[in-house]
DNA sequence: CGCGCAATTGAGTTATATCAAATACGGTGG
DNA sequence: CCACCGTATTTGATATAACTCAATTGCGCG
């Protein structure tokens, strides 16, 4: 039983190793001794769009490494209110925030096909108190996605719904690798920006008339980056 | 010479050790041994209301342990808006978001009398590389600045205005050691709200009418807590 | 092809911003 | 201690932007 166990570990951590993109997660800058401390088993895990990775309150023994996909974490008001706080893409660490075992602050949900790693957090601690490179790497994405959320506060929760839009397609464009990016549902975006879903429907139409927008298939779009950010921010 | 540098920065650690709020800083839980290895001067140094600790943009050789006072952080917008993203209070850091070495992403202003020490970003890297008990501290700092970020963003940033300007009194009240709390400017309030000041003027002095609010002596107040958080959350 | 959900659009309402004026307050100097 | 000045606050009238509610259109998927 107990070797069957440790096998499963190995295997995890082999598979680490060998990761596509461990340049970008959080395990990048581990040795190979290091990888040898994880004796439990680190899962692959694919989720739909709209799945829900956790829910606010939930405990938290796992934290998941993005490794494609986007990730929304919503925070509810005791009065039915919801806001989304933050977008998680690659490399990108969903349950953060609960490193230290309080409930999960947010409710995780994918917003496109997601692919993450699941590992659990005893993994974290223990590797914690031997590396320091896990360490620096954990205050980088402690560092981002504090930075992340002042840029949430005073570019997408201030001015005009009009700028707000643009700031938040200014924001998706700038973090895809690609030429085009995910372009969330208009509830997603009033979420995003402290909006009506009507309002952030009516300043999107209204971009696209404009030619400053172009819808693409597949929940995609295009911006004309340069004439967006010359109008806004 | 060297002498003297070296005297300072001993004198400025046995400083350290016999601090009156050394529970709520980063220092709380380094040893004697850590101590001993800091060879750098840290000051004590005290700041009049509404005084810059430091600009967005500045090379930033120092982080500020709060020692008491209140510290806004404001970032600018290049449209010339502005918004205040976080209140630093006792045990907190200023330039926490820039140990990286990365310019300051905030301007930092204090907003009643207010008392820092300044410690050399030197001392925390080296301290990093040889103490866990310093990274957990750090580690601490973040996960409350990462959470006090995503509620002003749910909190603060959602809603009508009267909601706003009663959770802020709450978070203020909250916050503070006291019965009572430091009630901000109606432009800082606007600033950290996201509406104006007018608009937080309004709210404020509605809900002194309605008795929810007594301003007292010195910049003060205090809130009927109760009845503020039954009607708003 | 049609069903269901998302997005768009419009009309009417409300909250907030804007502009302007009056009042209160804190600090300073006589 | 009081009078005065500059600044912050309060208040009101008006304009405007966003919300609300409702209807219509568009789109993806079975």
């Amino acid at each position: 039983m107990k070797n069957r166990t440790i096998e499963s570990a190995w295997r995890g951590a082999e598979r680490c190793k060998n990761c596509a993109i461990r340049h970008l997660v959080l395990f990048a800058d581990l040795t190979h001794d290091d990888f040898d401390r994880i004796h439990h088993p680190i899962d692959d895990i694919e989720f739909k769009p709209g799945s829900r990775v956790y829910l606010q309150g939930d405990e938290m023994p796992f934290v998941y490494t993005v490794r494609s996909g986007l990730i929304k974490l919503v925070q509810h008001l005791p009065n039915g209110d919801r806001r989304i706080v933050r977008i998680l893409s690659q490399g990108d660490l969903a349950g953060l925030e609960n490193l230290d075992g309080q409930p999960a602050s947010h409710e995780a949900v994918t917003m496109d096909h997601v692919r993450v790693c699941r590992i659990p957090r005893s993994i974290i601690a223990s590797l914690k108190r031997d590396t320091p490179r896990l360490h620096d790497a954990l205050l980088q994405r402690w560092q981002k996605a504090l930075s992340g959320a002042d840029n949430w506060i005073t570019r997408l929760s201030t001015g005009n719904a009009r700028s707000r839009v643009a700031r938040l397609l200014l924001l998706l464009d700038e973090n895809s690798e690609d030429d085009s990016f995910f372009l969330p549902t208009r509830e997603d975006m009033g979420a995003m920006l402290g909006i009506t879903t009507e309002s952030a429907s009516k300043m999107t139409a209204g971009f696209r008339r404009n030619g400053l927008l172009k819808p693409l298939e597949d929940h995609r779009a295009w911006i004309d980056e340069r004439e967006l950010k010359k109008q806004f921010d």
